[in-house]
DNA sequence: CATTTTACTGAACAATGTTTAGTAAAAATT
DNA sequence: AATTTTTACTAAACATTGTTCAGTAAAATG
């Protein structure tokens, strides 16, 4: 059967473009003003077309926050690839990690820190995190590395990938969510890269 | 005139009133379920009452994000009162930071994460976020004696600071955000214990 | 050509933050 | 004591949300 094919083929289309839409005004208005409706409207469908391919409002911004994190994860990926070291390529991937941050804030809260898509992870059953473990595997791999190679006086991958990741997180998501009054803001990006900087060499053997 | 004092008086209960309204009722059911309308039920009175106090939502969570952080000052202030070695002080505040993170996570989550009480900062002109500020100092101020006692190898408070406060924001955050999906949640506590040992004593001459 | 299935929508619902016009009591003024 | 003004409050409305449901026209099937 041709048509079925057609139609499942349709189907998914129609997925992909209403995550699209969604993405889209994502990223030009925050989460908080990318409402169902607009989203409709902008890919001119009426509001109830959307429950027909998502379960709910949680549902679809699950599915966009996966398409962020293939986005995020290729990004990183392409900047380490070249590097053999694999201290400098944590360097890289780490200075690279705050630029994402900071130029795509929006995604990057879409990524680690509001709860919609997790939520409707939880909801949904499965409850794993693909595109997280994916993501966090590319530390954990370097990280190995710099073991194998005796960079690093302490010899835990978990426990220091925890722990990068941990000080990466809070710096940006700090940033992200106007928590660094204390500092002005222009030396915000610097003090982080020192902070990342300081992290990583006080791993050193 | 003993009666405009009263007055002065009853405004500042009636807000006081509120405030502990919207704080008892976000405790129960967190940020997204505490509305004006439930907490004007809560305290009899109108909606409307409201919006005579606090100009908006947001301000009114100001408050709220206020009163937590003179909760969780006072908390780790008095953690680290009778402890005469900066160190050991250093690492028993680090302990209580996450021990106060896990068990009051709306309030952490609140103080730190949310949008909304930064937003009424932004908003109502000052910009000079005084608890925030407060809070850290406490940090600040064991860091430098840390450093004074030749403790550290780095001198740099404000760098080695910054650096603490982001590790265990990091750890933190994403443990209530749920992002820690790659690990067991049983092993998370102990995880993040071991993390911040772990920052601590690289920090260590 | 008749029937069933599919893809979609308009209109409605309940809940939200917020505003406005009005009111009864308290305070100030005469 | 009577009148006016100010204060503290509210009921009702508004606009906006996510979401649901009954109905409909087109497509697929028989």
């Amino acid at each position: 059967m041709g048509i079925t094919e057609r139609k499942e083929r349709e189907k998914l289309e129609k997925r992909q473009l209403i995550i699209k839409g969604a993405m889209d005004m994502f990223l030009e208005e925050g989460f908080d003003k990318t409402t169902i409706r607009k989203i409709a409207q902008r890919i001119e469908y009426s509001p109830a077309t959307i429950y027909l391919y998502f379960k709910n409002k949680d549902e679809l911004f699950y599915a966009v926050h996966e398409e962020a994190f293939q986005i995020f994860r290729n990004y990183l990926f392409n900047v380490g690839k070249d590097v053999a070291d694999p201290m400098d390529r944590l360097h890289k991937m780490g200075k690279a990690y705050i630029n994402f941050a900071y130029e795509n804030q929006e995604l990057y809260d879409l990524m680690f820190i509001l709860r919609a898509p997790m939520q409707s992870l939880v909801e949904c059953g499965t409850d794993e995190w693909d595109e997280g473990h994916k993501a966090y595997d590319l530390l954990k791999h370097t990280v190995q590395e710099c073991i194998d190679k005796g960079y690093f006086l302490y010899k835990n991958v978990d426990h220091i990938s925890f722990m990068i990741f941990s000080s990466m997180h809070g710096m940006t998501s700090l940033a992200i969510r106007e928590r660094w009054k204390m500092y002005p803001e222009e030396v915000i990006p610097s003090m982080m890269e020192d902070s990342m900087y300081l992290v990583m060499d006080m791993l050193k053997a």
